[in-house]
RNA sequence: CGGGACGUAGCGCAGCCCGGUAGCGCACCUGAAUGGGGUUCAGGGGGUCGCGGGUUCGAAUCCCGCCGUCCCGACCA
């Protein structure tokens, strides 16, 4: 891939500067189906380790996780009214299989609402059954129109939690509590600023009592709607007949919420934090954070300087940066390639520390330390190095 | 779905107006020299010119139809 143009300023045309930026930094690609994209390793990367941060916040707030089909028969789509109107006309529908017509159309997933509360009124009878809280992790279909890499796409990748409570104000408690952890991610590994809000009822979800959003601020002075929290009130329940029997021996329909967050968010990063020299990447999220340049001239230096970089790497690698995190480092030994060549490699891609190690560097048991972010180099001692990560 | 661009090698493009059997830059492969901020030179491989039809001795080029992509708007995680 060709990295020898520079990028479009963001000055220029935001739009097109972001569009190629994804593109070059390889974080994704577009793929011969209109609309949809290839993630690419670099990308899903920093998606898994968004999914790794929010799945541990889910779990410690009480939620489990579990999978739901993507097939969801057409009927169930219309038994809320709100919620058919607003998704019908993005629904991909399946009417065919194994060469056969079918007998009932099967909506492709937009969202797992219908699905997922008609398997809850299997399961809950009693007010003892409650609360629900799941999540799963899929991907869902909407058939948008315009399409832009990460930040709307035909098929995206996301997480819905789904819950059912014995009371409104459970609900709306734990709707709320969600927004907050979605601001906490977003703010505390994404460095993110949002701000948090109610959705007015044209924009609310279809088929919610009240919407709560993330409204996140990008460098072109737009907000980008990067999580959803939903109070659903009894509307699915109602459509779907989950109800149970309560401590008095009533029948009561549950109250449900609904909260997701996307691979949009990724996009979001971007906006964020991206410059007219590629990406940047937030040290907790980034697959790579560390890359190590030796340089070298001859054979034996190259010898010299790989294999000091090697053990660099191992010592740091060792290294804890939480409990169960250790710094994440990677050594660039390609040869062929000028040094100056992997440094704009790796400042497009956005690792947000490089060392360089050469001859001189050996010599005086030091190397060179730069920042992705502000470009600003320093030379550290090899001892002061553990330190200064 | 409305408006605007565009489809020629992996990527970016020229050629089209004025028809004559395809070219440039980057990337890729080989060799040599180079090597602390995008190396240089030499050689080399790679293309049903988006698809279908028409005009013509001959179409990337002219005509008709279709498909697709990107950008701007309205709608959305």
């Amino acid at each position: 891939m060709a990295d020898d143009k520079k990028l479009t300023t963001r000055a220029d045309d935001f739009s097109a500067w972001y569009n190629e930026l994804v593109l070059r930094a390889e974080l994704a690609d577009y793929s011969p189906v209109r609309g949809c994209m290839v993630i690419r390793p670099l990308g899903y990367g920093v998606w898994e380790r968004m999914q790794r941060a929010l799945d541990d916040m889910f779990k410690a707030t009480g939620h489990v996780n579990a999978y739901f089909p993507l097939f969801i028969p057409e009927s169930f789509m219309s038994k809320e009214a709100e919620h058919v109107e607003g998704f019908a006309p993005e629904c991909a529908v399946v009417t065919h299989g194994g060469g056969k017509q079918l007998e009932e159309r099967l909506v492709v997933r937009p969202t797992s609402e219908t699905i997922i509360y008609s398997m809850f009124a299997k399961w809950v009878q009693s007010y003892r059954d409650l609360p629900l809280l799941y999540n799963q992790w899929a991907n869902v279909v909407r058939w948008e129109m315009r399409t832009r890499l990460f930040l709307r796409t035909m098929e995206f990748l996301w997480q819905e939690g789904h819950t059912a409570h014995a009371t409104h104000d459970e609900a709306e408690e734990e709707t709320r509590r969600m927004l907050g952890v979605y601001r906490t991610f977003m703010e505390e590994y994404i460095a993110m600023p949002v701000i948090t809000g109610q959705k007015t009822d044209a924009e609310k979800f279809a088929g919610a009592l009240r919407t709560y959003s993330c409204e996140a601020m990008m460098q072109d002075n737009k907000a980008l709607q990067a999580g959803t929290s939903h109070n659903l009130g009894q509307n699915f329940a109602k459509a779907f007949d989950l109800s149970f029997q309560t401590e008095t021996g009533e029948q009561a329909f549950a109250w449900n919420t609904s909260w997701g967050v996307s691979t949009r968010m990724v996009g979001g990063m971007v906006m964020t934090h991206g410059d007219d020299n590629g990406l940047r990447l937030p040290p907790r999220l980034t697959p790579i954070q560390v890359v190590i340049v030796p340089i070298w001239k001859t054979d034996e230096e190259r010898t010299a300087t790989v294999e000091k970089a090697r053990a660099i790497a191992e010592a740091l690698g060792s290294f804890k940066l939480h409990e169960h995190e250790r710094i994440r480092l990677h050594v660039d030994d390609r040869v062929g390639i000028k040094p100056g060549a992997k440094y704009y490699h790796w400042e497009l891609r956005g690792i947000p520390l490089r060392l360089e190690i050469g001859p001189r560097d050996l010599a005086s048991n030091s190397c060179m330390l730069v920042r992705r972010d502000t470009r600003e180099k320093t030379s550290v001692s090899m001892d002061d190095l553990a330190t200064e990560l």
